[in-house]
DNA sequence: TGTACATCAGTGAACGCGCGTTCACTGATGTAC
DNA sequence: TGTACATCAGTGAACGCGCGTTCACTGATGTAC
C-alpha cells in the first residue's frame, strides 16, 4: 500500500480500476497495456509484471466482476425478483466488469479462478430461481436458464445502449423498468 | 459480377461475407480492412474503396443483419413463440451479423441505413408480442421489453459460450434448449 | 542495532509488427458520337 | 461497327503510429545473522 517513489504499492489494484473504468467509458477495444499503464502513472511495461498480458488483465477484472456478482445476487436472495433486480443493478454499477465477463474470446478460458468465480455467481443466481419453481429438474433448469436469459438479456441490451433511443425505455432509469418489466412475467 | 482479372465485380459482398465469417469464428476484434482484403484476395487498399475503414464495414454488417433478422421475424410470425424462437435462430444462423449488430461503440451511430433497419427489426419483433397482450400502452411496452430481454439473451448467452460447459445446456441443440426454455415463461 | 544479501517491483531504451491512410498509378467498363 | 473519352475499381509503394515484448538495469523492501 505505501506509495514510495520507485514501487507503486498497489499497482495491480489501479491497474484493474482503470481497466474497468476504461471499459465503462471507452469499450474494451480501448484497453491495451500501455494506456493501462499511463493511467496508472507508470512505466509502460509494468502491468506486464503483475498480468503478463492483455488477456491477462481482463481475465483478472472479470473474475472480480463473478465474485461481485455472486456476492451482489446472495445479499438479494431469495427472492427471484430482488436477485433480478440485483443482476441488473450489477450491470449498472460494474459496467466496465460486465461488458468483459462473457466476452469468452478475449479471456483465459483455463483460468481455475475465472471457473471457479463463474460457478460461484451461477450458483447464487440459481439459489433466487429454485425459491419460484421446485419440482423436477428438468423444469428446473429450464426456468433457471429463462431467469437468466431475462436479465442477462435486459442488462445487455440496457449496457449496449440498445434502449437508449427506444420508446420501450421512455425515460425511466434501468430499476423502475427492470420491475416494470419483471412484473410482466410469470414462470409457472 | 463478372470476374475480370483486375476488377473484382463483386468486391462490396465478397468482404461483408469474409467479415462475417471471420467475426463468427475469431470474434470482432480479429477483424481489419488488411485481413480482409487478404481474404478476399485483393489489394489491401481496396476494402476502403468501398467501405471507408472498419467501421463502415461492421455498419454495413450490422446493417444487412438488422434486415435479415426483420425478414426472419416477419416471416415467423405471428405467433411470439415462434417469433422467439426465429430470433434465437438468426442468432445461429448468422451469428457474424449478430455479433456486431448490438456493439455499438463498433458502429456509425449516425448512419441513417442503420437506424432504419434497426427501427424495421424492432416492429417485427413487436408484432409478435402484440398478440400476446393487448391492452394499455405502458404494459404492452413492459411486455415487449421482457420478451425482447429474453430472447436476446438467451441468444447472447449461447453464442458468448456462457451455455457450453453449463449444467442447464446439458446436450440439448439450441432450438430444443429455447422452446424448452420458452414453455416455462408466461406473459399474463 | 547494524550490515549483507536475496528478492521483488518498476524503468526505459530498443526492436519488429500489423495496422490505417495517402497517393500517383493502371486496367477495365460504359457511353457518346 | 469503330473510336475516343470519362468514370470507376483496384494497385502497390510509402509513411507514421501504437502496440507487445525483450532485456539489462535500478531502486526499495524484507530477512538472516
Amino acid at each position: 500500500m505505501a506509495k514510495s517513489g520507485y514501487h507503486h504499492g498497489d499497482l495491480r489494484a489501479t491497474i484493474l480500476a482503470a481497466a474497468a473504468d476504461q471499459i465503462a467509458t471507452d469499450g474494451v477495444d480501448s484497453v491495451s497495456l500501455r494506456e493501462l499503464a499511463r493511467r496508472a502513472g507508470v512505466s509502460h511495461a509494468a502491468p506486464a509484471h503483475h498480468f503478463g498480458d492483455r488477456a491477462g488483465v481482463l481475465t483478472a477484472l472479470a473474475v472480480e466482476g463473478y465474485e461481485l456478482l455472486a456476492a451482489a445476487l446472495t445479499a438479494a436472495g431469495p427472492d427471484f425478483r430482488e436477485v433480478a433486480v440485483a443482476y441488473i443493478q450489477f450491470a449498472r454499477e460494474h459496467p466496465g466488469h460486465f461488458d468483459v465477463m462473457f466476452r469468452h474470446t478475449l479471456l483465459r478460458a483455463d483460468d481455475p479462478r475465472l471457473h471457479a468465480a463463474r460457478l460461484a455467481s451461477a450458483a447464487a443466481l440459481r439459489s433466487g430461481v429454485t425459491a419460484i419453481r421446485p419440482g423436477d429438474l428438468a423444469q428446473q433448469q429450464a426456468t433457471q436458464l429463462a431467469a437468466w436469459s431475462l436479465v442477462h438479456g435486459f442488462a445487455a441490451l440496457w449496457r449496449e445502449g440498445a434502449l437508449d433511443n427506444s420508446s420501450l425505455a421512455a425515460g425511466a432509469d434501468p430499476e423502475t423498468l427492470a420491475r416494470r418489466m419483471l412484473a410482466t412475467v410469470r414462470f409457472d
